[in-house]
Order: C-alpha cells, then sequence, then structure tokens
DNA sequence: GTTCTCACA
DNA sequence: TGTGAGAA
C-alpha cells in the first residue's frame, strides 16, 4: 500500500479476490485446520479447491465467515445456530460488497 | 505442504 | 462438538 493510498477505508476489491490455503486460514483465524474441514463437513463454509491442486483455498467470505462462526460457538451457540445467524450476516455483507463494486 | 478416514472424548 | 493419529 503506498502512502497516497492511506486511505480510511478498507480496499474492497482486493479483499474479496484474497484467497489464502487452509493453513493460512488456521493462523489467521486459530482455528484448527481439522476444525476448517469439518465445519466444511458440515456444509457451513464453503472451500474453493484449484483444479490443479487438492489444496483447499478459502477466499475474503470463507474466512470472515469462519471467524464469525467461531465467535458465536464461542458463545454458546451450536454450529447450526451459529451457521444460520451467519448465512444471514452473509447475505448483508454481499450485498455491501456489490453495491460498492458496482459503486467503482 | 495438503488431503482423507477411523476412532475417541 | 472437536480432536488425535496414521496413511496417501
Amino acid at each position: 500500500m503506498t502512502q497516497d493510498e492511506n486511505q480510511t477505508y478498507y480496499d474492497f476489491d482486493l479483499l474479496s479476490k484474497l484467497v489464502v490455503g487452509i493453513g493460512e486460514v488456521s493462523e489467521i483465524t486459530g482455528v484448527p485446520t481439522r476444525k476448517i474441514r469439518y465445519w466444511e463437513d458440515k456444509g457451513i463454509v464453503c472451500s474453493v479447491q484449484e483444479a490443479d491442486g487438492s489444496t483447499r483455498r478459502y477466499d475474503y467470505l470463507n474466512i470472515k465467515k469462519i471467524v464469525l462462526v467461531q465467535e458465536l460457538v464461542e458463545d454458546g451457540y451450536t454450529l447450526d445456530a451459529a451457521a444460520k445467524k451467519v448465512e444471514d450476516r452473509m447475505k448483508n455483507i454481499n450485498d455491501i460488497f456489490q453495491k460498492m463494486s458496482e459503486k467503482k
């Protein structure tokens, strides 16, 4: 990021393109890789696997979803309830993202 | 480095 | 619900 781009808002365009491996996600979110794949099995998170490799990659939205679900579960919610809330939130976030992208 | 399954608590 | 270990 250059000093000229020292704005108060984040770069949503870059964020939406942010895709990292499960290891990175586990480090960022603090969630072990098994937990992430466990949730992915439950269907509360969606991993995008690249065709050339078997490495699952998670985009920014999925990372956010993982963090959100984690917080909810830690608060005493069950995975299903947490997933439901997060999915509802994701709709709002997605809508905001789309608007920002179109506005640009 | 990643993935999967089996089994346990 | 979340984790361990071994194998590919």
